[in-house]
DNA sequence: ATAAATTTGGAATGAATTTTCCGAATTGGA
DNA sequence: TCCAATTCGGAAAATTCATTCCAAATTTAT
């Protein structure tokens, strides 16, 4: 029912852009009230995404009443529907990405520019979450553990493989020979006495966590060795062997991750890395 | 009175960071459902600081109780008191994420921060690029191509291998069986004739382009295999000897290039070819 | 294998929140 | 100043929501 409504009605701002454009045009012929809860609307947007009618109409000055008659001037049902718009702004989710995902869903899942298209967006996003999310000083202390380290050794298995074989190439490229340890049946444990206190080990793990990748990196862990990890969560069980653990999530479609923001990541790792040797090389 | 309660309870996480912590902790001895929720807010914070107690719950698979009840594990009055930490996080993090771009655009270049705030951004604006010149009939050639091959052999060196590796590894979890061709020593070359003309070969080559593996597509180019590449420029030699060329302009910085973009096309292809094999073996 | 303890699902409850409604107040026009 | 129209405040109603509770199911310990 509010489906057809939506449709039928006119005009419902979509998102906070367009909102925002309305309450400027519409306000110069507001009376007191709703002026008022213009002005504070646009002021703390992020009230406004958060609060109760309650708590924002006390804040602003006004009665509850009045805030859902402000949205109902706006074009929308109630108060809550154009919460939703502001609470979509917080998000970060600028309606350009839900909007062009919607419009990719509709036209079908099956084709391959349709798949293509998800994981583009998808990926955009997860690289913002990435920039907005990581740990600046857990990155750092990162890029210290492994220019500080006599040898970077590099471990990853299944998905994680890709990216710790292009640190591999990579940071080889750089003049920063690593040590890639390749899975060749059981004898993976075997070589955590290769690995001694001066040098650092790399490993990347997703969900589900491969248990001989974990239980290596506790064994280097436990020798002393700087363990640093790349993985998808803090619940990871890597997270408590390692002495710096970098987060990423990754963009997803049904049940398939792409790479896409890991090895923008790991590029970066990459490079900071060579930068940061090159440095200390120089001096 | 709540106050008086937080004052008292020894511990209730005061902002996100001590919480994820706080989870982290806990969920070592958390049963089946509550470790759901765990995994499922550390994934989707946001989800949690704007959804209702119903609207998660089914996102995340579990009953609203449990969500309550995840909540008072982690020492919360209910799902509520935790919800403002969530939302919290959310308020922060947007305002200060603009603050944190230029502050990452404006320091030099050599801080592992402004490293990643340029691979994202020059990524971003690569996945863009990827979406917006994507030859859309070279992609369903390929994927059709890749669909009916009886077997699919994968090759790609130095930069380009863990694009295929990773192909190797997402194709095969799709019950796609690959071939990954590794180059140990100089016996590539004998391996052609074990491609036959029903097969598909899926070659990945960048600048500089290795002449091996030029050489090996366009023998097996040559028997009348499905060549199908991907590279990073038409002008690429790999192109004169494919049935389809798939390009792809990745995000560089300096001398160094990403691979996020060529991840996510990879990524693509693979759950494309994942789907029409479904189909196919469907009917 | 059995009992005890824990965990879970789902309905029921009670609280909180949004929305409606209407009389009162204010505004604008004659 | 008086009337009509609009706007407003506040209480009441309706809806939604978080939370509690308990029986069923599962797990753990004996």
């Amino acid at each position: 029912m509010t489906q057809n409504l939506d449709a039928i009605s006119p005009d419902i701002p979509s998102d906070y852009e367009s909102l925002k454009a309305r309450i400027s045009t519409l306000s110069e012929s507001m009376p007191k009230r709703l002026l008022q809860c213009a002005r504070y609307a646009l002021a703390n947007p992020d009230r406004i995404a958060l609060g109760t009618t309650a708590e924002i109409a006390s804040a602003a000055g006004v009665q509850p009443s009045t805030l859902v008659r402000f949205a109902q001037t706006l074009g929308f049902d109630g108060f809550s529907q154009m919460q939703q718009i502001f609470q979509g702004q917080l998000v970060g989710r600028s309606s350009e990405y839900t909007e062009r995902l919607t419009k990719i869903r509709e036209s079908g899942t099956n084709t391959p520019g349709s798949i293509l298209g998800n994981f583009v967006e998808r990926s955009k996003q997860s690289l913002d979450d990435l920039l907005r999310q990581v740990d600046t000083v857990a990155l750092e202390r990162t890029i210290e553990a492994l220019s500080a380290a006599e040898n970077i050794h590099l471990l990853g298995l299944r998905r994680a493989y890709p990216v710790v074989s292009y640190l591999h190439y990579t940071l080889g490229k750089m003049g920063v020979r690593t040590n890639l340890l390749e899975y060749t049946g059981g004898i993976l444990e075997e070589r955590v006495q290769f690995i001694n206190e001066n040098d650092a080990l790399f490993v990347a793990t997703f969900s589900p966590y491969s248990p001989e990748v974990v239980e290596f990196a506790s064994k280097a862990f436990g020798r002393g060795v700087a363990v640093v990890s790349l993985t998808d969560s803090v619940l990871s069980p890597i997270a408590r062997v390692s002495s710096t653990v970098l987060e990423v999530n990754e963009a997803e479609h049904g049940a398939f991750r792409s790479l896409s923001t890991t090895m923008c990541l790991a590029t970066s790792i990459a490079v900071a890395v060579g930068d940061a040797r090159k440095w200390t090389s120089l001096s």
